[in-house]
DNA sequence: CTGAAAGCGCTTACAG
DNA sequence: CTGAAAGCGCTTACAG
């Protein structure tokens, strides 16, 4: 790689001492203007930029934050990566990413890097396998080396950290609702993730929107399993209406209508939770529920500037709730 | 954030220099192995490791890659990230990630960042405007600062650096082939992206697949205009069937069997240009040409880490070419 | 207003 | 085998 100029050498060429040129550079009043200005006008001749990794290492930060995805192939998660992105620079932030692939081994050793000096501070989502496994130490070590920390959508885990997410219960809540208000008796829900935090949430609001004795439900983590439990539920209860809680559930519903010719909407409407991308493309197109992916990323980000910045009470942690929005394509047509 | 011990605190916990302390931790042979041994206990039991910034002050780098991606919803360019991450954990190397969201002008910003020392070389695919503007000023801004790069995907620029690619005229080429080789006669094509590099060169291995007199193509970038076309496109030749070379045409094909009942693949058999996890769920699932997003990241990647290690001649550039796999979905059963 | 000096946390050529 | 010194490229308290 080429080397660039330091400011030894613009200090030589302009014969004044690094300080005075460093000064200069970084606007101190201590400077004359006119100096100040021989220095700016010779900088800018040479392109001359601060080597980052000296500023860094003088004061004592990295400009970097680390963010764990725990599946960069779902649109959800690539959608809060493109928001932190975004907020990343406005704040002068580069992000440094990691991919856990939903393995708790993997998160374990990402965040030995993590607290290995690498990032001014952490945005993370718990893999699969942590929520499951409910092992959290190695993020406790995070909060032990004092590294900022904001935790973002898998966020019912007791650790002392900022929260962003979205609020699951009421989304399924208000959509129960939305069916119950177009006159929808039989309302039934799928789910392939009701082991799980967010999906007992999902499941939660579900019922809540319902009487006791009217609820329909199929769940299976077995996609095979929960293809005929799914279609044995919407034709032994004529269901007129189906809320999906995850990505697996909703195409299976959507596949299931596809097999045995039930007309969406006519004969079943459906709300889904998946991705736009994939919602919109299907045939018919199914309605879900949104969770504004970009704008959790860039929210969690904000936060986690503000740690690093130190603006913020270190005891006194926010959880911040973004709000889904119930998208109608199709499959809720009335 | 914490204070982590430094190698000066240690070398005052044990009575030696600085230097020893650094020494025998990076295992030099110079010092004695009881000393090494005294010196790595104590820094084990503080659990100390080297401030990377320091490090890399002296060693003149950053450890860091910067990677350029258009349009991280992509699943194809999620894929591709994916694999990147997994190769640079390999090499020791963290990923700083940037997203131009297939703008010319956030390019440009980025490329002025990362010319200005914030990593050690450059993973980029270039934007969509870039490539129909043809402007390349701020690529070639880096190859100036001698910044190793690497050009994935996108790879149709005359810029000397090293690239890694699909083979997208012979996947086309493929694709022919394999309807003719099925007996089908009449076979479409369509294309939302004729005008850009990588549509022209899968239209030539169409081309160069059929008999100049047997084409059938339907072209547009409006994706209204190319749904009218592609429809009349397949009713007016009574096609068997049709090769579509991007996500949109291939949606749009999916999208006119379903509004006009087309039976598929009875009727008409699709393959499609689009991520698996869309390809599989549609209704029916439409066969697809196979990326392998994640080998094309790691490969970029691992040439990369080889221009950074030094390894390679600074005058001769490689070009890789991951080839593509045709998958069989329900579009195409025979 | 300018500059010499110290120092951020390391590594490494050199001296002993 | 060990350590003092120089230095990576900066910033900043301090002296003049």
């Amino acid at each position: 790689m080429k080397t660039k100029i330091t400011l030894k050498e613009l200090s030589k060429l302009l014969n004044v001492s690094v300080s005075t040129v460093s000064k200069a550079l970084n606007d101190s009043p201590e400077i004359s203007p006119k100096t100040a200005d021989r220095v700016k006008e010779l900088a800018a001749l040479h392109n001359y930029r601060p080597n980052p990794v000296a500023v860094n290492l003088k004061k004592n930060k990295t400009g970097t934050i680390g963010v764990v995805i725990p599946n960069i192939s779902n649109t959800f998660f690539a959608g809060v990566l493109s928001g932190m992105e975004a907020e990343a620079q406005k704040n002068n932030l580069q992000v440094i990413t990691y991919i856990s692939n939903e393995s708790l081994d993997r998160e374990k050793q990402i965040c030995d890097l993590l607290t290995s000096g690498f990032v001014d501070g952490v945005l993370i989502a718990v893999s699969e396998e942590t929520q499951r496994k409910q092992e959290y130490d190695h993020l406790f070590s995070l909060v032990d080396y004092e590294i900022p920390l904001v935790i973002y959508d898998r966020i019912n885990i007791d650790i002392p950290a900022d929260k962003v997410g979205v609020n699951d219960e009421r989304s399924f809540y208000d959509a129960t609702k939305f069916f119950k208000s177009k006159g929808c008796k039989r309302i039934g829900l799928a789910s392939a993730i009701h082991h799980v935090g967010v999906g007992k949430l999902r499941m939660k609001g579900y019922q809540d929107g319902m009487a006791p004795d009217e609820m329909f439900t199929a769940t299976s983590t077995n996609m095979d399993d929960l293809k005929t439990k799914i279609y044995k539920l919407i034709t032994e209860n004529d269901l007129e209406a189906l809320l999906c809680t995850d990505f697996m559930s909703s195409i299976l519903a959507s596949r299931i209508a596809y097999e045995h010719n039930l007309k969406v909407p006519e004969d079943l409407k459906i709300i889904g939770y998946i991705s736009s991308e994939i919602a919109e493309y299907l045939s018919p197109s199914i309605s879900y529920i949104e969770q504004h992916a970009a704008e959790i990323g860039a929210k969690a980000t904000e936060l986690l500037s503000e740690r690093i910045e130190g603006h913020k009470n270190s005891s006194e942690f926010s959880e911040v709730i973004v709000k889904t929005t119930m998208m109608h394509l199709e499959s809720t047509t009335f």
